[in-house]
DNA sequence: TTTT
DNA sequence: TTTT
């Protein structure tokens, strides 16, 4: 059957990749995808999607992108679900990336400029 | 920003119409997405997507659709989230469908015969 | 960027599978999209997407699929352009599947039912 | 059946409103759609979308987007075809969008600087 | 809370 | 567990 996401938004946090046992590398990301429009106390509403990326997916997007990036990401909807440590069936619903495409951001407030012997 | 999504899958249950306290139709079905291969003891896998549908998508779903049905939905990706009775914050992520699209399902074996005077 | 595409609908003719010089298999095909609404002269509308399909995909579409199958597909939308015989520029709009997904299709109506001796 | 595009890329023109002859505003753009990688001579590939926007959409589009503008559409693929002025039947595939939305561009290279008395 |  |  069909199952098929596209989104664009900002990453809420750093990425950090990690590995699975295996050596495999994964990042799991939030986006936050801003609807077109305020509710009503004025405030810019947005959904906050969880996805998981892996490889050189999770590679990539964990050395160039950080908190604010807007990245666009295609994928797929999976469902999972796991028992918690008190016994309760958890169900997760994400997005596993296919491809991830870095379309801005906003500027390195944070970049270093050292002063060097040759200044 | 961008959020799209595209399903093709099954009803996995049949779908109930219900009513806002403003009397605005609305149905929620779960939508069974098989994916395109078996896992290690053969069984095909399925990813389960919770969609919520709205107004005439609700009554036209609930009116011709039923478990088993196949149905192709475009729409979004919502996230919200509740504090259940315990107090616990509960993450929801669903598929708001805009637009839904009956493809086929399996016969009707349940359909009645019935037994008329040209019998 | 992003360029993502999901059609889903009938094949206009059977599908023929052909080779590249380099012996990669490559099928062309059109899906007819047809439109959820009548023109103005009661007949149903349809959208006619040339889609080009490679490799795998190729060989199964051409395999299982033909005349009528409904199908789903994934991929993006191509633009090229050519100079035909008499010097004019071509341009071409096609969509390059990356995914088929059989769905379902019209009843094999030229199926053969031979008459055995058990008639 | 299903019908469903989603393009993120850059306007190659400033776009330009137009209206048919009932008055309904119309705008047609080309989006350039980067593809990720350079071909064998190093040139960023990129596909050529051409896409028609009605109504709002069209008015905001050519309002606030410019030639370089980054901007996401969703819509879907339709086809036409007409006859040329040789009588030549001409086949025409284009993204008709149902929402545009604005993602960045390239800064404002042409903007003045006036130089004020304050200099 | 799982469809064929 | 929230981005500009």
């Amino acid at each position: 059957m069909l199952n098929q996401v596209t989104l664009v938004g900002r990453l809420t946090r750093d990425p950090e990749i990690k590995f699975t046992n295996d050596g495999i590398p994964v990042t799991q990301v939030i986006i936050a995808v801003s609807r077109g429009f305020r509710d009503n106390n004025g405030i810019v509403q947005a959904d906050f999607v969880q996805c998981t990326l892996w490889r050189k997916v999770a590679e990539n997007t964990a050395q160039y992108c950080k908190k604010g990036s807007i990245i666009g990401i295609t994928g797929r909807i999976q469902t999972r679900n796991y028992e918690n440590q008190e016994g309760r069936k958890i169900y997760v619903t994400e997005v596993v990336a296919d491809r991830v495409r870095f379309l801005g951001g906003r500027p390195q407030e944070d970049r270093e400029f050292a002063t060097t012997s040759a200044d």
